[in-house]
DNA sequence: TTTAAACATTCAAATGTTTCGATATATTAG
DNA sequence: CTAATATATCGAAACATTTGAATGTTTAAA
């Protein structure tokens, strides 16, 4: 994984709300529906679509339709990545 | 690891120069000493000054002064508490 | 096919970050 | 003590991020 990537990555960590989003994933192991983020965050709908976004750009969270609903899983090969980015880091 | 701590370590990881700074470790294992990282970063000493306090606050180096030198060690036991953070994620 | 629901995009305001020149502080050498 | 070196702080310019109102798009239900 390259620099560029630990960046966009560490980065879209680097905000309350996403990491709130990402702490859901620690209780129910599926997946998660846009609308259930939208209920646990207090902000307007555009804003949950940009910090969705920003997940999605980093290749932190898949994004699944379905219908007009859409869910996400943790991608978890990537977060692994960047686990190993890290833990290289110590020598 | 509480959010704020997660958030703060993860905006410091989120820039090129300080992902420079830190993949220093990798290589060598010891101390790393201010002057090499101004030697390595083409930015002026203010700049490199900003970039180790977002370290030194987020906790991820430990500043040893020497004189009037400074240099800098990993502090992995919060390396590896935010490893832990983003492996519990995986559930 | 009209209507409603779910999500995305655009735009602008507010706020935060990065960068560097100038300057300050601390320490060591002479 | 004076001069030089190493690092920090301040202030301002440039740039990026966050937020929400308004609006657009897609899909499903009626």
């Amino acid at each position: 994984m390259d620099s560029k990537k630990i960046e966009k990555i560490s980065r879209a960590i680097s905000d309350p709300s996403r990491i709130q989003i990402l702490q859901q994933f620690r209780k129910r192991r599926e997946c998660l529906y846009c609308a259930e983020i939208h209920d646990m965050l207090d902000l307007a709908q555009p804003s949950i679509s940009h910090h969705l976004k920003q997940l999605v750009d980093a290749d932190l969270l898949l994004p699944e339709k379905e219908g007009r609903n859409l869910k996400y899983v943790l991608n978890k090969p990537v977060l692994n990545e960047y686990i190993a980015f890290l833990s290289s880091l110590e020598g």
